[in-house]
DNA sequence: TTCTAAATGAGAATGAGTTTCAATTACAGT
DNA sequence: ACTGTAATTGAAACTCATTCTCATTTAGAA
């Protein structure tokens, strides 16, 4: 993973007044490991078989820890548990969720984006973050019968 | 509330083989006496207050119900519990959400719905549903200070 | 090194939603 | 109208994700 990044993390840590405990940077480091979506839990379940375990606790404090400051983002996937992503890898996008198999595509659309400012300006209204997921079937589940 | 739509709900109930029972009826009247977004509380809580009880799990499952048959669909604003609205009384449409009053603003774009078709064509993906949520601060909050 | 507020882990608590099961009831068939 | 029965109901137990509590530990400033 990225060192700027990591020190970033620590930077902001520190001009919160935080500190730079081993849970947060093993949390840090798992979360940014990979690009997928990923629920606390699976977090959580990764870095006890990783033999670095934390508590439940402390992955979700770290969690909020993170989307407040930006490391890290909800997706609202429909599902019952928050998902999140890594939101410094990679840029803003949407979402088709396959409510079959449960496959994430991620896309971005500059015209939707538009239209959406412009919607907010027509109501006076101040975006701060926005969600769109569209469900339905992908090419694969289309062809499986049942 | 209209009786045409009444009937309807009890055509459903009748083709699909489940009785028209006095609880799922309250209910559906329930829900459509009001245009609002809820989330099941709500409707257990106004139906006891009115002196109308039914059981939370009863609300539950008919909510279910309904949200299969189309009279009903979730709305996901972000909150712990699933929001719902009636469908049949009201157009498709998108949500504006206030994070600091909750204040919900309902509304529709054609081009952001073409721009969904146009990528889901792109990705092979046959699309049943959406949800778009953009969440921020409305005109009054932007005034308020803190 | 010392001190202290912040952070941690374990487990209890919460809260939305679901399940279970015995009792009730809608309604198809007579 | 009556009967039989499968569907429905309510109450309470349960689940599962998440949050809280609190005693213990620890980062890092002084």
């Amino acid at each position: 993973m990225d060192k700027a990044l990591l020190e970033k993390f620590k930077d902001t840590l520190h001009t919160n007044g935080m500190k730079c405990t081993p849970a947060r940077l093993l949390i840090f480091k798992e979360i940014y490991s990979s690009s997928e979506h990923f629920d606390a839990d699976e977090i959580y379940f990764r870095m006890r078989q990783e033999k670095k375990s934390v508590s439940r606790a402390t992955v979700y404090r770290t969690l909020d820890l993170l989307v407040e400051n930006g490391f890290v983002s909800k997706v609202n996937v429909g599902a019952s548990q928050v998902h999140f992503e890594n939101t410094l890898a990679q840029e803003h996008h949407e979402h088709l969720v396959c409510t079959q198999c449960g496959k994430v595509i991620e896309f971005r659309n500059d015209m939707i984006e538009k239209q959406q400012d412009k919607i907010c300006k027509k109501f006076g209204f101040f975006p701060t973050k926005h969600n769109l997921i569209i469900f339905g079937l992908c090419d694969k589940c289309q062809l499986r019968d049942n």
